[in-house]
DNA sequence: CACGATTGTGTTGTGCACAATGTGTTACGG
DNA sequence: CCGTAACACATTGTGCACAACACAATCGTG
C-alpha cells in the first residue's frame, strides 16, 4: 500500500466510480430516451416532483451543481415544455422553477425507471441500500476536504 | 421498495454515484492543476505509464470510452508535449500512442497524487478496496444489461 | 484477384460540468 | 437617504461524453 509502484487503473477507487457512474448514467439514457430528457434533466425533475417548486439556487445546493450547469439544462426543459421559469416578486433576483401539468404527469413513470436501474445493478435491495450509504459517504468526505 | 412512492434523489444509488464521482474528480482536479492535466487525461497517462505504447483501441477498451472521446483528448496531450501519435506501419488504420521523455517523467507524481486521494476519502485501506470491488461488480453488471 | 463486410480512426453536433466574469438586486452601515 | 458590500442569476469559454456519420485500410470468401 505504501509501495511506490503506481496501481493499475483498475484497482483504484476513482476509476471505479467514474466508470461505473458512466455505465449507470448509460443506463438511464436508454430508458430516459423515450421520454425525451437526459439523465440530469431527470434529476431536476425528481426534485420538483418532490417539493412541486424550487429556485435555482435550491436545485443546486440538492444537485451540488452551480447555475452555469442549471441555467441552460433548466431552459431546455422549459423548451420541451416541462417546467416553467418565473421570477419571484418578493425577491426579483430569484427564478422559481414549476412543473407544467406535463411535467407533473411524467411523475408516473419513475417508479417503474427506478425498479429497472435497481434490477440491472443485480444487487439485492439490502446490499444496495449499504453500498448507496457508503458511497455517500465517501463523496461527503472528499467534499470537506475542499 | 415495491412502494410507488418516489424515493428522494439523496437515497437512490444512482444520485450516490453521480455525485461521488464529481466529487472525487473534483479533488483529482486540485492536485491534477499543477501538471496541467485534467483527469480523463491522467488516466490516459496512467495507461501509458503502465504499458509504454498504447493503440487508441486499447485506449478505449481499458477506459470504455470511444474514438470521439479519446482522439481529440490525445491530441491535447500531444500539444502539451507529453505523447507522441504515431500510424502503425503494419496496419495504417492504427494510430500508437508513446509517452515523450516529459510524459514519462511525470510518473513520478502519481505515487504522491494517489496517497492524497485516497487520505481525502477518509477510508482505511482495506474498507476502500472492498468498496472499490463492490463498485467495479455493479459496474460489470449495469454494463452488461447493454 | 475481386468485392463486400469489418475495423480503426476522425469529424460533427448536443448536452453536461465547471471556472471566470458580468449584471442587476437587495441589504447594511453611515 | 447614499454608497457599498453581498448575493442570485446569467453568460462565456474549455473540456469531456456520446451518438451519428464519414472514410480509409484491412480481411474473408469465392
Amino acid at each position: 500500500m505504501s509501495d511506490e509502484a503506481i496501481r493499475p487503473l483498475e484497482e483504484q477507487i476513482c476509476f471505479a466510480l467514474y466508470s461505473a457512474s458512466r455505465s449507470v448514467t448509460g443506463r438511464y439514457r436508454e430508458l430516459l430516451a423515450p421520454l425525451g430528457v437526459t439523465y440530469p434533466q431527470y434529476l431536476v425533475l425528481l426534485i420538483l416532483w418532490e417539493t412541486g417548486t424550487s429556485t435555482v439556487r435550491q436545485l443546486g445546493d440538492r444537485l451540488e451543481l452551480d447555475s452555469g450547469t442549471l441555467s441552460p439544462l433548466v431552459k431546455r426543459l422549459q423548451v420541451l415544455g416541462l417546467v416553467t421559469r418565473t421570477r419571484s416578486t418578493l425577491d426579483e433576483r430569484v427564478v422559481e422553477i414549476s412543473l407544467t401539468p406535463a411535467g407533473s404527469a411524467m411523475s408516473s413513470e419513475a417508479p417503474r425507471i427506478a425498479e429497472q436501474i435497481c434490477a440491472s445493478t443485480g444487487f439485492g435491495p439490502v446490499d444496495l441500500a449499504g453500498l448507496q450509504q457508503q458511497i455517500a459517504t465517501l463523496a461527503t468526505q472528499v467534499r470537506q476536504f475542499a
